[in-house]
DNA sequence: ATGCAAGTTCAAGTGAGGTTGAGGTCAAGC
DNA sequence: GCTTGACCTCAACCTCACTTGAACTTGCAT
C-alpha cells in the first residue's frame, strides 16, 4: 500500500499514464503486478519519472536517459554508489548544455552592442576573425554533431 | 555573388539543404530567387540558421525560435536594436532553461551524499519537508507544463 | 452482488522535425 | 552546345515520443 497506481504515479509526476505505459516499454522504469495484472510502483519510480521529465525537457533524448538509467538498479532501490555513478558520468554532459545555453545567451548579450550577428567581424564572438564572413570555412557556433 | 547557394549555406551552417527547405517553409528562414528559380541567401542567413541550431540542440521547439526570429527584420539586414530586443526577449526563457539544467545537475550531486532521490525525506533537496514521500501532493522537480 | 472508474493489451493515429525519391530544370566547365 | 552536378517541387516516408480507441478486466464502494 506503499505503492502507487499507474494513475497516482501519473498525477503525482504530472505525466500521463500512456506515457508510463510507454516508458515500461522502453525500458525505462519498471512495474510490480498485482494479482489482477496491474502495475504498481515503488516509491522510488516517483524520483526515476521526475529525472527523465527534468532531463527531457532540457534537450536530451530518452535513448540518452536510457543509457543513464541503466547504471541505477532495475529491482532494488537506488543506493548512494549508484547515484554517484550516474551523477558522475552525466555530469559532463550537463555540464556540456548548460556551456551551449551559456553560450547562446552570451553570444545573443554581446552582440547587442556590435551587432556582430550581422557585421563581418566581432572581436567578441570571432576574436582571430578567422571566419570572417567573406572566406570559406564556417560559422557554426559549435560543430553539429546531428 | 555574396550570396550563397542553398549547398553552400547548407555545408557551411552544418546543416542538410532539406533542412533548409523545411525551415523556410515553417518561416524560420527566406530565401531570394534567381532567373532560373533558385534559392540564394544573403550571408546574414548563416548567423540566422546557426542561431536555429544552438537554440534547438538546448531543447527548444521550432515554435519556440519562429517567435523568437519574428523580432528580426525580415528583409534587411538586422540591426543592433534589433539583436537587442531578440537577446531582452530570450533572455528569461534561457536563464530558465540553464536553471533547470543546473538543478538537474546539483540535485544529482547533492544526492550523492545522502541518497535522497531514493530516501524519504533530504535536507538539501526539500528543506521543508513539504513533500515527505508518505503524504499527498507532488515529487516533481518543477511544475510540468507540458 | 453490482456498478463503474480505473486498469489491461494491442493496433493505429498524431505532431514535430525532418529525409528520400521521382521527375524535371539550371548553370558552370569543357 | 552538351554534359554533369547542383538545384527545383511535391508527395511519400521516417524517427521520436507519445496519444487514442476498441475490446476487455479489476477492484473499491455501496
Amino acid at each position: 500500500m506503499t505503492d502507487l497506481t499507474i494513475g497516482q504515479l501519473a498525477e503525482r509526476a504530472g505525466v500521463a499514464p500512456s506515457a508510463l505505459r510507454f516508458y515500461e516499454s522502453e525500458g525505462l522504469i519498471e512495474s510490480l503486478r498485482t494479482a489482477g495484472n496491474q502495475r504498481r510502483y515503488p516509491r522510488a519510480t516517483l524520483r526515476r519519472v521526475a529525472f527523465i521529465r527534468s532531463a527531457q525537457r532540457v534537450g536530451l533524448s530518452l535513448e540518452e536517459i536510457h543509457d543513464a538509467l541503466r547504471r541505477l538498479p532495475a529491482g532494488r532501490t537506488p543506493s548512494k554508489a549508484d547515484w554517484a555513478s550516474l551523477s558522475r558520468s552525466w555530469r559532463p554532459r550537463l555540464d556540456e548544455q548548460i556551456e551551449r545555453l551559456q553560450r547562446l545567451r552570451d553570444t545573443l548579450d554581446s552582440c547587442i552592442g556590435c551587432g556582430c550577428l550581422s557585421l563581418r567581424s566581432c572581436a567578441l564572438h570571432n576574436p582571430g576573425d578567422v571566419l570572417a564572413e567573406r572566406g570559406p570555412g564556417a560559422v557554426n557556433l559549435e560543430p553539429q554533431p546531428r
